[in-house]
DNA sequence: TCGTAATATGAGTAAATGCTCATATTGACC
DNA sequence: GGTCAATATGAGCATTTACTCATATTACGA
């Protein structure tokens, strides 16, 4: 039942990129306000200022226009931290990871509709394989600035470690940061705690 | 936007009982095989082998089964780990561990669309607050059993550890456990790597 | 056995939604 | 200015979907 998610259609004038981005962004503001029950294409052109024939030139059905839209997304979070690895050469491990898990909750915190979104509908369009390359780069990235650490922590497997640090974060930061009211600094401090933790775990090799 | 979510009718009879429960496992079969955007009311009466007007005696809107399905799932997981603690009596820590590691896992792996779609459902309906009491209880449940190891562990506040560790753990299982194909035990390894680490780890307290 | 309350039915309706297509407008290049 | 491709429009169609209601069936107590 996963139909093309290929694109329609090429943009070649400026407007027409202009034209696309509204839409996903219109799309994203959507879906963060009112979750996927809210998330039809005639409400997305209308936020987007645009008609809904507009939208039908750019996205093949609705499912690409959801594929599109986590593709942007996941690549907007690849940006992040890659911007907060940029500004933390040489500082000490205890404070860059408490930087890095800031960076991470910004995403999260005051986004869970958007994020839980994103969530099932590449489970759901079976996306895995598409988005492999979003964590294997930025899996590249975490690991090679864990390299400069590497007597301060327990020997790991920087691909491994990669994959398991973020989701470590994010999961932390979704218990804590969506309390009402939510706790910021708990988030934090236990992010913190789960991410020292894992680095200097010695593992276990029990059965 | 939040509707009434609570029930329309008290069943009376076993009958009565036995339709809701039909209904409410054909939902959960939905979602779990189509997502979020194959859950309708219809399809969800048909598969259960009830009349569409017998769903809307026991659930006043499409909300309200959803919000109801959520709690149903909850108070399972709640078993599942009332369950794994009850065999754990005694065992050393780091097979403890494990063994509830293997307990989180089963309720994740192979069910992403419909653990997403409870994520998504949860913040859409604005939940928290109901939910909280099946944390509470399950963080009851594992402050009690953590407190006999105390002295393997780095002390910590029970109440933030009950609710950080289930999301480390659901964390990690998401992250390894749906790949194509799916590595369980690297989801377990790291699962259990990041529990111990959590569990050890000296609270650094810099700002 | 009868009466009544509980439960079940499903055709039907109003509204929402994905998407098309014939037409209009705009921009680029000569 | 003229021409054509690129882009934009939105009325409208076919389908889906949430939900109602008048009616039928079933269980239980007297």
């Amino acid at each position: 039942m996963a139909s093309a998610l290929s694109p329609r259609k090429q943009p070649r004038q400026a407007r027409a990129q202009a034209t696309r981005d509204a839409i996903l962004e219109a799309a994203t503001q959507i879906l963060s306000a009112h979750g996927l029950a809210g998330f039809n294409t005639n409400a997305v052109a209308e936020r987007a200022g645009v008609s809904i024939g507009s939208l039908y030139q750019y996205f093949a059905n609705k499912d690409a226009l959801m594929a599109a839209l986590i593709h942007a997304a996941q690549a907007r979070q690849m940006g992040t931290v890659a911007n907060a690895l940029e500004g933390l050469a040489g500082a000490p491990l205890a404070a860059a990871v408490r930087i890095m898990v800031r960076a991470g909750m910004q995403h999260h915190h005051d986004d869970m509709l958007l994020a839980t979104a994103i969530d099932h509908e590449e489970a759901r369009l079976d996306m895995d394989h598409e988005i492999a390359p979003y964590l294997d780069h930025g899996g590249a990235l975490a690991a090679a600035y864990l390299a400069h650490y590497r007597d301060e922590i327990a020997p790991l497997d920087p691909v491994r470690a990669a994959r398991t640090l973020p989701v470590l974060v994010r999961g932390v930061v979704d218990a804590w940061a969506n309390l009402s009211p939510p706790n910021l600094q708990v988030a934090e401090d236990e992010a913190v705690r789960a991410v020292m933790g894992y680095l200097h775990c010695a593992m276990p090799s029990d059965g």
